[in-house]
DNA sequence: TGCAAAAACTAATAAGTGTTAGTTTTGTAA
DNA sequence: TTACAAAACTAACACTTATTAGTTTTTGCA
């Protein structure tokens, strides 16, 4: 049944966690009824428990999806041989790109990772702390290198992160400013700031 | 009634409006319910009409608090007679200077103002967008005084933005990095990638 | 065409929501 | 001590919540 819908825009699992992720953004995970989703979606709520388990479950596959998405890229990343302020540029330009691309996905990430249940909020936790760790320790080699100015690792990453994360503000703007120019503006912003 | 516990932590009003920042900041503002709210001040959830009007008026209350202190803090450093990279230093300092020392505020200010019922939803937004454009003003006059390069002033605008907003990242981390020590790495990275 | 499975439906559950009405307790000042 | 007002209480309202059970419809394949 339904392999065309399917193929167009996969399993209907997935036309609910797209749709839910929309709506997560707009009214946040808690003021998201599963009558809203199924509404959305042209069905009744108790329909929706045909493909999904549980209304937290939709939850922890746009979190999980996302976070998996940039730790793969870190590890690319990581080893690849190039410069650090390279991989910086590399890893800014991959944060600028998701949130573009998959705007309410990682929105919905950031903003309603607390909403999760255990053990899956300590295990989202966990992914966050470990990947500003492991941008802090390239940073600390790029200073001993020379990379980089002499400055605090996990002051610079925090500032770096946080100014990309904002980069949600731009929703809207899209049209008045290209990402091109976003995207290039926000790397000689960051990056010049901490370069030798 | 209660006059010394007035004189020491304001009025009950302002008790209520306290705690229930720190619990919208925790879990936000659909998903803290006024009986949660009334039993964490010690009292039943009907006994808090007898001091606010309804919730929404407290979110009012947290949302154009935080956003008039920034106002007033913008006026100020407008009107002072400085050079422009020392007024953005001013008001990058204030922002740190605010998420540190009222963050449950600033925090719910930030995330749940979109929560907002109108006229406040408006207004709070219009706030905002003023506050930005009057920030790019100041960046757009530095690059004509030659204090500042050529850059793209909205860019620069949003990615200082947000990278101070990320300071709420910081909640826990306080004791192991000081507060000057953040505030003069920010300063350095975000003015130094844009200061001639 | 008939069969089995997938996915829709209706109806109900138990719990929780903000808020109001009416009443009782508490604290202050005369 | 009495009177008044502030602020607490109990109980209820009318809804909304996520989720389940049981049933019917729809679908793709033999």
């Amino acid at each position: 049944m339904s392999k065309i819908f399917a193929s167009k825009n996969g399993t209907k699992k997935d036309v609910i966690i797209k749709k839910a992720a929309s709506l997560f953004r707009k009214k946040g995970f808690i003021g998201t009824s599963m009558r809203e989703l199924a509404e959305n979606i042209g069905v009744e709520a108790s329909s929706l428990y045909n493909h999904i388990g549980s209304k937290s479950e939709i939850l922890q596959h746009i979190c999980f999806k996302v976070a998996n998405d940039f730790m793969l890229q870190l590890n690319e990343t990581e080893k690849s041989e190039t410069t650090t302020i390279n991989k910086l540029e590399k890893l800014i330009s991959f944060h600028i790109h998701m949130m573009m691309d998959v705007y309410d996905e990682v929105y919905v990430a950031n903003h309603e990772w607390k909403q999760l249940e255990e053990p899956f909020l300590s295990n989202f936790s966990n992914q966050r702390k470990l990947y500003e760790s492991r941008m802090i320790e390239l940073i600390k080699k790029g200073i001993q290198k020379k990379e980089i100015k002499n400055i605090h690792p996990q002051v610079a990453v925090f500032t770096i992160l946080s100014a990309v994360r904002g980069l949600e503000l731009w929703q809207g703007h899209k049209k008045i400013v290209s990402i091109k120019e976003i995207e290039t503006n926000m790397i000689n912003h960051l990056l010049n700031g901490i370069a030798k």
